[in-house]
DNA sequence: GCCGTTTTCGGCCCGACTGTTTTCAGTCG
């Protein structure tokens, strides 16, 4: 069953594709305002309805007048009038073809009107009967990358849960990282945010000879596809299902690279209207006063260049961090090297929270308050299963240490303690409040 | 349609890659 949030962010997805197919012009600004709704409803943590209810929902940056009154609209009737008066001219069904990579507006709309395209099953058709090539802008190899993807969307959903890509992203990026010519090499997006789940995988590099990376890239045993390659850029599919881009620019660009590929869209935008207000520029190679670079080195650089402190990767998600970062600087967040064993640790009490309560939260948050009542220590132990984030936003809110047994991860599961202190650092969890026995 | 330390109008990020394009539109992130 979807929730509000994930019906509200297929409603405006869907108009603005609409609006994006019949036109452009100053439509194309409200194209924008509908996308930044749905991207803001789905990296939402909280109910929808809840911010309705307590009256905050005006206080979401790029949620205003029109898209809160829709909003209202479907708490209250379970649809919205406006869209379904859409959907009569363009059924549902025929709109999956946006998720299609390769398929905007534009091309949707010649699908839609000279094909008569209503859903996926007419487009495989269109596609095998061989008229797209007639139609001057179908060549063959678009006809072929629609065809491919067509096979992949139907195979599984697009977005990934992050603990089951993560293992393949830290094999890659081992693996990238033997080549001397590779300066640096660290995944950003949604990866380095560590969001629940992934579409892609974002990657960056530093080097002096990027086609030389470009090409132990795109070899990589595990690669099934090569979706595109340039000279700085290139992605590919792994294992017929992980779209992975890789992006290389000069070492001394790293730090603005490293901030415009992790920063949520929605972050940078921010951002870039700071910089704007200062009379300076923000891109992935810097920050810009008139054609002098004045930081690039450093993500510190690039945030302290804008009266900023630096914000952890994985709060760089619009959601109050840069005003926050205007006012104070953020505390270190836990990292893998604070994952020891503590000393004296023996000495504490502890009570397991056995691994099936980590997901059931009403539950999770009663075995705590028992365990703080009887002054023990709640511990988590790691297995082959690892908290999700909610679990930790749930022992974040305590704001009370916890132990953690990790003698059971393995050294060929390094990326289990990566993952697990991404997951903490999400949700501001400092190296003060982790206990680790053993 | 949204937004505001240039506020109720006039802006709104911008660079890389692909295809079939002999100069650029479409798509993506």
């Amino acid at each position: 069953m979807p929730t509000n949030n994930d019906s509200l962010t297929k409603i405006f997805l869907n108009i603005g594709r609409i609006l994006a197919m019949e036109g452009e012009g100053k439509n194309h600004f409200r194209i924008i305002a509908y996308q930044n709704a749905s991207r803001t409803l789905q990296g939402m943590t909280e109910d929808i309805a809840d911010l309705v209810k307590d009256e905050k929902i005006t206080g979401v940056s790029g949620i205003g007048a029109a898209i809160s009154e829709k909003i209202v609209e479907f708490l209250n009737t379970g649809h919205v009038k406006a869209y379904e008066e859409y959907l009569k001219e363009y059924p549902e069904s025929f709109l999956q073809v946006f998720s299609i990579p390769h398929i905007g507006p534009k091309t949707a709309k010649v699908l839609f009107e000279k094909f008569k395209v209503r859903n996926l099953n007419d487009l495989e058709k269109v596609l095998n009967s061989g008229k797209l090539e007639e139609y001057e802008r179908f060549g063959e190899k678009s006809v072929t990358k629609i065809r491919e993807a067509i096979v992949r969307l139907k195979k599984e959903s697009n977005r990934l849960p992050l603990i089951t890509v993560f293992p393949t992203v830290y094999k890659l990026v081992t693996h990238l990282r033997k080549y001397p010519d590779c300066k640096h090499i660290i995944y950003a997006g949604s990866v380095r945010r560590f969001e629940d789940t992934i579409g892609d995988v974002d990657l960056l590099a530093t080097s002096d000879s990027p086609e030389l990376i470009i090409e132990h890239f795109i070899t990589y045993p595990g690669t099934t596809k090569v979706v595109a390659q340039g000279p700085t850029k290139a992605s590919i599919i792994i294992d017929g299902k992980l779209g992975v881009d890789l992006r290389v620019v000069e070492p001394n660009s790293y730090g603005a690279a490293l901030q415009y590929f992790t920063g949520s869209k929605e972050h940078n935008i921010r951002l870039r209207n700071i910089a704007k207000s200062l009379d300076l520029k923000l891109n992935e190679y810097g920050v810009f006063e008139g054609t002098k670079n004045i930081a690039s080195k450093t993500e510190e650089d690039v945030y302290k260049s804008l009266g900023l402190h630096y914000v952890p990767p994985e709060l760089g998600r619009n959601q109050g961090e840069v005003a926050e970062a205007a006012e104070h600087a953020f505390p270190s967040m836990i990292q893998v090297k604070d994952l020891q064993p503590k000393k004296n640790a023996n000495k504490l009490k502890l009570t397991e929270i056995p691994y099936n309560y980590w997901e059931n939260y009403p539950a999770l948050i009663s075995e705590i308050s028992n365990a703080h009542k009887m002054k023990k220590v709640p511990l988590f132990i790691i297995k082959d299963i690892i908290p999700p984030s909610g679990t930790w936003q749930i022992v974040a809110r305590e704001q009370k240490p916890f132990a953690l047994d990790l003698s059971h991860i393995k050294k060929m599961d390094e990326w289990k303690k990566e993952i697990l202190a991404g997951f903490m650092r999400r949700n501001r969890i400092t190296p003060n409040m982790v206990i680790v026995v053993r």
